[in-house]
DNA sequence: CTTAAAGTTTAGATAAGACTAAAAATTTAT
DNA sequence: ATAAATTTTTAGTCTTATCTAAACTTTAAG
C-alpha cells in the first residue's frame, strides 16, 4: 500500500529524473514538493523501506521498477482525469491541475478503465503529455516545439512545455487549444517573434510563447 | 477547513442523527466508523473546538448547522459520484460505494457543479437516495417499501433500502434496476411473498426482497 | 436509593509526515 | 590539498489520528 504522499515523492522523483537518468538529489525534491530537505531524506529512507527508491546515503535516489510502475499509475490517473475535466465536464486548461491532483490519488483499477475507455482511449491530456497505458507504456511523443518550425510550414497544436496558468490563459484568450491548426507565415531573426495563422486569422507571436508551444507537423 | 477524517465522522453523525433528531451517542459513532469510543471522543472535541458540532460530555453530539451543511456537502458528492459511475461509466450498483468514498472527499466547488450538471442535474443516487442541491436542500423522497404495494398495483423501482452487496448482487441477477416496472399480481398472508412482474416476466419476490426495495407507485 | 453494568472520557503511547537546528559528508575554490 | 561552502543526514519536536488501559459518569436493576 502506498501512501498519498509517497505517491507525491514517487511522482516527483520520476519528473525529476527523467531526462537526465541520473539520480535526483534531496534538495530537488524538496523544492519541487515545497517542503524541506530534511523531509525529503525522512520519505526517501522510507521509499527505499518499501523497495520503491535505490538510494544510497548523499548519492541521490532513483526509482527502482516497482517504484517507477506507481509513479507513472498515478501520473496516467493525472492525466486521464485531466481529459475527462477538459472534455467532459468545462474545465479550462488553467483550471484542471489543482483538481486532477486530487483525482489521481483515487484507488480503483476498475475506475481508472472505465475512464480510459469513456474518454475513447485518449493518449494525450490537454497539455499535450502522453498517458500512459494500463502496462505503464508511454506514447513517444513526436512533437516539437512551435519555435523550431520553419516558415512556410503547417503544425498542429498538440501541447504546452510550460503549463503555467498565465501561459494558458494566453492561449485561451487567442482561442489557442488543442488541435489548432497553425501555419508558420514568417520569422523575425531579430527577436525569434514568428507571425502565424491560426484559425485563419494572423497573429505575431512571441519567442516565448513560440518555445512553449509543442506541435505536431503534418 | 475541514480533513477527510473529519468529513467521515460528520457524515455518520448526519446518517446516525437523522431520524430521531435526538443527540448522537459515542458509541453509536464509533460502531459506526469501526473505530473505538476513545478515538470518536477525541475528534467529537475537535469537531466541537471548530463549531461543526453540539457537544455536552457525556450528553451526545448533534450537527451545528455548519456541521450540518458540510456533512451534506459530503453525501452530496458521494451520490454524485454514485451516479456517474453507473450511468456514465459501467459500475453496478454493488461496485460504487467503495469508490465514491474516495471520490466524495475531493475539493472543489466547480468540480461538483460541473459534474451535477454533466449529469443532468439528477435528484436520487442509483440507490434511490436524494441528492441534496448545491444549497444544501434535500429532495423529498416520496419512495416508499415494495411490501407496502397493494395487490393489482403498479410501480417504478428507485431503490434499495439495505444496499448490501448481496441484495444488490439480487437485483443485478433478475435484472431489476432502478427504473424497472413493477407490477404486484398477489400476494401471500402466510410468508409475505409477493409475485409480482418484471420485465414482463413474472417472479415471487420473498419478503426480505420485498421490504427492502423502495418504489414509487404511479 | 444504592450498587452493578454500561457508556464515556482522560491519560499516556504510537505511527505518519513534517519541521528546526545541529552534525556530518561532499563539493568547490583557492 | 585543504578550507569554505553547500548539501545531506540525524536528532529531537510537533500535529493528526489512532489505540489501550484506567478513571469517571450515567443508567438500570434490585
Amino acid at each position: 500500500m502506498v501512501t498519498l504522499s509517497e505517491e507525491n515523492y514517487l511522482k516527483t522523483i520520476f519528473h525529476l529524473g527523467r531526462h537526465d537518468k541520473a539520480s535526483v538529489s534531496t534538495n530537488a525534491i524538496a523544492q519541487k514538493m515545497e517542503t524541506k530537505a530534511s523531509s525529503a531524506t525522512d520519505m526517501i529512507k522510507k521509499l527505499y523501506e518499501k523497495g520503491l527508491v535505490d538510494y544510497q546515503k548523499y548519492k541521490g535516489v532513483q526509482l527502482s521498477e516497482n517504484g517507477r510502475l506507481a509513479a507513472i499509475s498515478v501520473i496516467r490517473k493525472h492525466r486521464l482525469w485531466e481529459v475527462f475535466l477538459v472534455n467532459k465536464l468545462s474545465f479550462s486548461w488553467d483550471e484542471v491541475h489543482e483538481v486532477a491532483e486530487q483525482l489521481e490519488h483515487i484507488k480503483s483499477e476498475k475506475l481508472t478503465l472505465e475512464l480510459e475507455s469513456f474518454l475513447d482511449y485518449p493518449t494525450q491530456d490537454p497539455h499535450g503529455d502522453p498517458i500512459p497505458d494500463s502496462n505503464g507504456s508511454i506514447p513517444s511523443a513526436q512533437k516539437l516545439l512551435l519555435a523550431k518550425v520553419k516558415q512556410g510550414h503547417q503544425c498542429i497544436c498538440v501541447g504546452v512545455k510550460d503549463s503555467s496558468s498565465e501561459l494558458l490563459k494566453y492561449l485561451d484568450k487567442y482561442k489557442i487549444a488543442l488541435g489548432s491548426q497553425i501555419k508558420v507565415i514568417s520569422k523575425e531573426a531579430y527577436d525569434e517573434s514568428m507571425t502565424v495563422k491560426i484559425n485563419d486569422i494572423q497573429k505575431t507571436i512571441s519567442k516565448e510563447v513560440a518555445q512553449n508551444l509543442f506541435v505536431k507537423t503534418n
